[in-house]
Order: structure tokens, then C-alpha cells, then sequence
RNA sequence: AGGGGUGUAGCCAAGUUGGUAAGGCAACGGGUUUUGGUCCCGUCAUUUCGAGGGUUCGAGUCCUUCCGCCCCUGCCA
């Protein structure tokens, strides 16, 4: 027995899921006044397209700054112009706004805070705790030593403060070329952490910089870059990705040493997820060697894909908050992230009939001509959401798989002699299969019950199976985009000696329907989605109009039979 | 002579000071059902917390040794 409060505690418990260890960190520091305020950032670098990981960063950051009454700006990370382009910069913009974020007036670029940086550079030289290296980057390399060896200083690591600003300043005026000179951070060649073996703070590049344009021929590196920024923001919590652990210390390094404000660095597990690759190298890969269509190709697990695939934002939240926030390496099912997207449109599509494969069905005893209206329930479980009037007449479109002239066990559906449901509308069976000349099923006739209107019978016989279906003199031609995994193995980089990860690439992974849909269909605007009865998700794509209708499918129904029947093989 | 991070079920993940392993997904049974959908009920770590040893009345939590995996030798972020 369950009782109310049982149940109040059980939904309670879902709307409030245990603290992850960053949530259990602020809630500390704010309750013993360790900080006072909480502000955080979304820092991505604009040379790619958003996907499922930044999803990740998204909803933590943007999400911890709502549950705790803070803050958490936009910040582009454009510290490296080579690779960075204002079509990033939009597109990040969008994903960000379209995954139900808003960072108000706190759009901020690293790269509005050049001359600031600049400025800090030169406190560091004065300081004694900056120099510029004139070794090649080669040389570099070799100075710097290796995982078990410590590295030696540079014969540069101790030029005068006078000398190295006047050479940090030249850097700047353009009086050297590309990679004659760095800025280098004067540390500690024999640390463990080769972060800070004299890390590189600027080099000079001379590139176009897609805001500061040909202003600056040097360019800070992240390392420097990042802690000024978040310190210059007031940004109180600075949350990344694991792989960024052993650069807190030179984090920490440069905002002590510089005496500015504070902030602190806070790592976590970045995503990992079954089928599908999140390496911004090989999502580029796939997009510039036409592996698919584009970055919004709808089996991309980028947000402008995943968007275009029909899939709601809100699903997309759901799944980064139940997936968690951990420190521990991670590899999601991706039938977790369908799991959230069915729960979502399960609860928000309303209900059509749509045949994706057709076959003709000729109701031999339906009056020719005849036309009736039924009505399908727009939410079965809230019929006050109201109903879809779907037009009915003597031949029809069935689903192909809804037929088997030789069926197996427990096949519910048609087959030569067997009662079937019309969703809706009557009971048919099937008497005759009509073939063409090659032996191929071109139609089949059936006979209706008439006393079986609606769906059901006055004698209450049973039927087992249900079919969707669609008039065939009502219905509109519609394009249907089938979509599946983009890979065919769990982990597509686990390939053997000699393949990459485009050797397991699914080639089924994007097929074409002629199906067949309710007229009512033809008027969705681009983005809505519905549920194909007993078929799944769709969503009519941008290039749906209304002589033309396009879907995409965004995700099957949970397919029992389907388990059934390959169990049986 | 390396340093750092991390191991709780097939997957994700809780587990404040040691007190007898939450929850979700998947899976598997069953019920309801005009979607083989949804919904509901049940099962699913007790030679059990990577492995061994130790402390303790009591260890996933403390100590210790070992093992696995991940990150670091960019003038990328």
C-alpha cells in the first residue's frame, strides 16, 4: 500500500535528487560565508558547434546560478583567432538560448580584455615572475623535459625586468615574427606538474582576430587568459571539465601572484555517451568529409542538431539533471537520453495517425464513396486535450509490417483471416491478398463489420491488435526522414588496429519514407512535433510546407513486439 | 623521479562525524489498455562497495599495500 504521504515523499524526493558534490560546495561556502555571492560562466571557445558535454556545462552552471540565486555570464574564449570565427559565435548563442538559458547583459569575450591583459603581463615582468624566451618552440620542448625528468631553464629565464619589458613591447608594436619570441611564466622548471614548468603566457600570431580584428599580433594563452577573466568577472566558482585539474595550480599561481580577486576552480567528469562521438575534432570530421549533411544533421549530438532532430530542450535538461555531477570518468546509455526525450513527448505530443511504409486495403463492403469522420484522442490520458477528426473511407493505407500473409506466434496484426482493430474506426478482416504478376503483395481485401463503429462491438468480442491506418483518398503524400544511431558500436573509438572511428559509422543511419499522413498534418509548422501512433516521435523539419510535408523521426516508440520477436529467432 | 584524478549492479549515481548499501535507466515477471505506447505492481548488490591486509563490538566510510582506468611533456582550449 502506498499511501499519500508516501507518494508526496517519493515526488518530492524526484523533484529534489541528492546534492552532487558541487551543489553540496556552494551550499557550504554560502552557509559558512566562505563567499557571499555565487557567480558562475559558461566559457566555451567559439571554433565549434554546442553539443550534449556542453549541454552538460550549461545546465550546471546556468542551473546552480538559478537554484542559488546567482549569476552566470556568457564568456567566449577567444584567445586563439586561427581557429575561432563569428558563424561560432552566433551558433552558440542560439544552442545556449534554445537550451532555456539566459545570461541577460553578461555576454562577455575574453578577447575585450586584451589591453587588461596586457597591462597584467607587464605587472608579472616587473615582478620578475614573467620573461620573454627566445628559444624556438622546439627548443621549448626540449627545455622543458619530460614526464620523469625535470626540464632546465632557458638561457632567456634571466633577462632583466627592463629587458623583457622592452621586448614584450616590441612583441606587441609587430617588430618580430611569428614564433621568434614568447612571454614566458617564471615558475619552476623542476615541477612534477609540467603545467608549471614556465608555462607560455602570449605568443605572437599574426592573425585576424574575428572582434579585435588586426589590432593585436599577440595573443595570451589560455592559461593566463581564463583565471583573469573569471577573476575580472567576479566569478566566484569556476567549474570545468577533469582534464583541467592539473592547470588549477597555475590558476591559482597567476591570480595570487597578480593579487586579484579570487576565484576558484572546481573539476567535474565530463560526458561521455553510447553511439555517438562528443570530440569537437571528429564532429568536424564528420561534418567537413560529408559524413553528414551538416552541424545540424539531425543524427548530430550537437544542440543545433538535436534541435532540428525534433528532440525538446526540456528533455535535454532533464537528462543532464538525472544524469549527475561526478568526478569519476562516465559513459551514459543512450537509451537514457531517449528514456528523458519520450518521457517529455510522451507527456506533450498530441497523437496522429501516419503510415510510413503503405500497403492498400480494399474494404470491399464499404460503400463506395462513403466518408466518415472519426475521432482520435489528442492525449489518451487527457481526453479534455481534445480530439483529431481523421477522415475514413473504403480503401486505405496499412503499415506493410502490420501484415503477414504467414504469421508467427503472437503476431496480433493482420494476416490472411484474422480480425483486426482500425484504430478508431471498425474491425476488419482480411479475406484476400492480391498480388502483382512478380508475386509482390499489392493489396489486400478485407471486409469491415459495420456494427463494430468506433472500435468496438455489441457482442464485446476481443481483438488483438490494433492498427493505425490512413485514407487513402484523404491522405498526403509526406517525406518521412528515419533516423538511427550514427555508429554502430557502444563506444565508436574502440575500433581495431588500423580503423578510426569512421570505420563503425552505421550506413542505415539515415533512410527515406513516402508515407502517408492525416491531412490535418500538412498544417505543422516547421518544429512541431507529434506522436505517430504505435510508430514514434516525429517532428516536421524545416524543409516541411504544406503540399510537402517532411518529418523527422525523432525517436521509435518502445517496441516490445519488436524484443518479442527477435527473442523468438 | 614523475605528478594529478578516479574505482559502489549492465549504465548513471546517492552514501556529512564508522552503525549494517538511496534513487533513476536497462533487464525480467505480472496487471490495466481501442498505440505490442503510456500507466500500475513486483524482482533485480547480504561469498556487497577494484583486490589483499589491518584497526574496531561494528568498515563502502579509518589505516596500509597492491591493481585497473583517465589526464598532463601545445607558441590548443
Amino acid at each position: 500500500m502506498t499511501t499519500p504521504s508516501d507518494k508526496d515523499a517519493a515526488a518530492q524526493r524526484q523533484e529534489a535528487p541528492g546534492k552532487d558534490f558541487i551543489r553540496a560546495m556552494i551550499t557550504q561556502d554560502l552557509a559558512t560565508g566562505r563567499k557571499t555571492t555565487l557567480h558562475t560562466r559558461f566559457p566555451p571557445e567559439p571554433n565549434g558547434y554546442l553539443h550534449l558535454g556542453h549541454a552538460k556545462s550549461i545546465c550546471l552552471n546556468f542551473g546552480v546560478a538559478q537554484e542559488f540565486g546567482g549569476l552566470c555570464n556568457l564568456r567566449f574564449d577567444d584567445t586563439n583567432p586561427l581557429k575561432e570565427s563569428q558563424e561560432y559565435v552566433d551558433a552558440i548563442r542560439e544552442d545556449v538560448r534554445w537550451l532555456g538559458f539566459d545570461w541577460e547583459n553578461r555576454e562577455h569575450y575574453a578577447s575585450d580584455y586584451f589591453e587588461t591583459l596586457y597591462g597584467f603581463a607587464e605587472q608579472l615582468i616587473r615582478k620578475g615572475k614573467a620573461y620573454v624566451d627566445s628559444l624556438s618552440a622546439e627548443e621549448i620542448r626540449t627545455f622543458r623535459g619530460t614526464l620523469t625528468q625535470a626540464g632546465k631553464g632557458s638561457p632567456y629565464r634571466n633577462r632583466s625586468a627592463e629587458e623583457n619589458l622592452d621586448l614584450f613591447r616590441r612583441m606587441r608594436a609587430g617588430e618580430f615574427p611569428d614564433g621568434s619570441h614568447v612571454l614566458r611564466a617564471k615558475i619552476d622548471m623542476a615541477s612534477p606538474n609540467i603545467i608549471m614548468r614556465d608555462p607560455t603566457l602570449y605568443r605572437i600570431r599574426r592573425a585576424h582576430h574575428h572582434r579585435t580584428k588586426d589590432t593585436w599580433c599577440i595573443y595570451p594563452l589560455y592559461d593566463f587568459t581564463h583565471c583573469i577573466s573569471d577573476s575580472l568577472e567576479g566569478i566566484t566558482h569556476s567549474l570545468c571539465t577533469l582534464e583541467f585539474v592539473n592547470n588549477r595550480e597555475l590558476y591559482d599561481w597567476v591570480l595570487e601572484t597578480l593579487g586579484i580577486f579570487r576565484s576558484e576552480q572546481t573539476e567535474f567528469a565530463r560526458l561521455s555517451i553510447t553511439r555517438t562521438v562528443l570530440s569537437k575534432r571528429k564532429l568536424i570530421q564528420l561534418v567537413e568529409e560529408g559524413h553528414v549533411a551538416g552541424w545540424d544533421d539531425p543524427r548530430m549530438p550537437t544542440l543545433s542538431g538535436m534541435r532540428r532532430r525534433g528532440i525538446p530542450p526540456e528533455a535535454l535538461r532533464d537528462f543532464c539533471a538525472r544524469i549527475g555531477i561526478s568526478r569519476a570518468d562516465n559513459i551514459v546509455d543512450y537509451s537514457f537520453l531517449e528514456f528523458c526525450i519520450r518521457e517529455r513527448l510522451n507527456a506533450t505530443a498530441p497523437r496522429a495517425l501516419a503510415v510510413i511504409n503503405p500497403l492498400k486495403v480494399i474494404i470491399e463492403n464499404y460503400p463506395e464513396g462513403q466518408v466518415e469522420w472519426f475521432d482520435l484522442p489528442l492525449s489518451p490520458e487527457r481526453p479534455e486535450k481534445g480530439v483529431r477528426r481523421i477522415p475514413f473511407s473504403r480503401e486505405i493505407w496499412i503499415e506493410q509490417e502490420d501484415f503477414r500473409e504467414d504469421p508467427p506466434k503472437k503476431f496480433f496484426r493482420l494476416a490472411p483471416g484474422a480480425e483486426v482493430r482500425l484504430r478508431c474506426a471498425y474491425y476488419i478482416t482480411c479475406k484476400e491478398v492480391r498480388k502483382d504478376p512478380q508475386g509482390n503483395i499489392s493489396a489486400l481485401i478485407c471486409t469491415y463489420d459495420p456494427q463494430s463503429r468506433g472500435g468496438g462491438t455489441p457482442d464485446n468480442r476481443k481483438v488483438k491488435g490494433t492498427l493505425h491506418w490512413a485514407s487513402a483518398s484523404h491522405a498526403i503524400k509526406a517525406e518521412i526522414r528515419l533516423y538511427d544511431h550514427l555508429f554502430r558500436k557502444d563506444d565508436p573509438e574502440d575500433v581495431g588496429p588500423g580503423q578510426t572511428f569512421l570505420d563503425c559509422l552505421n550506413p542505415d543511419s539515415f533512410t527515406r519514407a513516402e508515407g502517408f499522413v492525416d491531412p490535418s498534418l500538412a498544417l505543422l509548422a516547421p518544429g512541431e512535433r507529434v506522436q505517430f501512433e504505435r510508430l514514434g516521435y516525429f517532428c516536421a523539419d524545416y524543409d516541411s510546407t504544406e503540399q510537402r510535408p517532411v518529418f523527422n523521426r525523432i525517436t521509435t516508440l518502445k517496441d516490445t513486439w519488436a524484443k518479442l520477436e527477435k527473442r523468438e529467432e
